[in-house]
DNA sequence: ACCCTATCGGGACGCTGTTACGAAACGGGT
DNA sequence: ACCCGTTTCGTAACAGCGTCCCGATAGGGT
């Protein structure tokens, strides 16, 4: 009975995509409501009515950037030694970050102000790294890591590739490491530092 | 002959004082040259005459945040073996960070939208490390670690610990870890991984 | 043809960083 | 003693932001 919704799922996805671009493009400041509902020919109000505020909208990014993420981990080929399994996916975590690095400022700096993900988006971001929990724990039944909590050396591993990204994308760094190879190398000497 | 300045030397640290205040208590959203300027009671010029611009009043508190990070760094006792040295480095660098989270997300996460740090700042920042460096420098050259670039390892080291600050810091880790003993094992990891 | 109602867009509110401009406050010249 | 010139500072305006309210809108049922 009354006018019909144009606050729609399609709606939806144009704004996502549209914020993404605006992301990409210009980095977190640009990423306004006006200047999205206007670029999506709406007004800000679809924002609401779809994400419920601009966090929200930035939640849906948060929840798209780890489902990439997650995609990206699990198409990683397994070799079955562990320690270069873990340096694969340190590099396809680089890779994913390196693709689209303001979204991951987004998901990793809190790059926009007001935002933090909710608890449905932060289970998706946990799971996101499942690969890597399971390379190490077959390491260690393997016997090939130390015998530790799966968390304990999961998250080290973690840490390290996103410490390295996270300096890479800073620019904190000095200018003239060839960082890719150096990259390799840490997170091959940092998975190695676990062996038993 | 012109009417006497008030915008001086005093002000400026009455500034950085309470800015640091804010930012620690309320974090990044709540510093605004308006209320900073109210708390102070000058009017928001001050800012403009003192520092430039917001980010330019940042970029002081980055400068200083960088300056106690180097004071702890430097203060920490050498033991003579490498592995053991830059372990201890971690173990400060950590309580520096914990000790002021909200300025690190300062330092490390562009946590302040328009800011950047300047030439200078990041000179600085780069020379806090300088005790990082030199332990892994005298390491190689003792033979304890590869014979590889001491930035390679460096960084590595650098970038665990950042990596592993950065995560406990953003809550992005499942809580149920005691995340004090596993975070000086994986630095003991890392630092293990490069030994010869 | 009319009304009812869910829906949407424009505009208001309070906030932000920044800047232009007029007021203020002093020393020196008359 | 008065006034002026110069420098410095606080106020207010501007553009932009996220958010929210309220009036206009557009369709189906009577």
């Amino acid at each position: 009975m009354p006018r019909p919704k144009t606050h729609d799922e399609a709606l939806r996805v144009r704004l996502l995509d549209r914020a993404s671009e605006l992301l990409a493009a210009e980095g977190a400041r640009a990423l306004s409501l006006r200047r999205l509902a206007a670029d999506v020919q709406t007004s800000t109000t679809a924002v609401y009515s779809l994400f419920g505020s601009k966090p929200g909208l930035v939640n849906a990014l948060y929840s798209e950037g780890f489902q990439r993420f997650d995609e990206r981990l699990r198409s990683v080929p397994r070799s079955g030694d562990a320690v270069e399994d873990v340096v694969r996916l340190g590099l396809a975590y680089r890779d994913s970050a390196l693709a689209h690095r303001r979204l991951y400022a987004v998901m990793f700096t809190s790059a926009v102000p007001g935002f933090e993900p909710d608890e449905q988006a932060s289970k998706l971001a946990m799971s996101a790294l499942q690969p890597l929990w399971d390379v190490v724990a077959h390491g260690i039944a393997a016997g090939a890591f130390a015998d530790v909590p799966t968390e304990v050396i999961a998250v080290s591993c973690w840490a390290c590739a996103h410490g390295l990204v996270s300096l890479e994308l800073n620019e904190t760094l000095p200018r003239e490491i060839d960082f890719c190879r150096a990259y390799e190398r840490s997170i091959r000497a940092n998975a190695n530092g676990w062996r038993r």
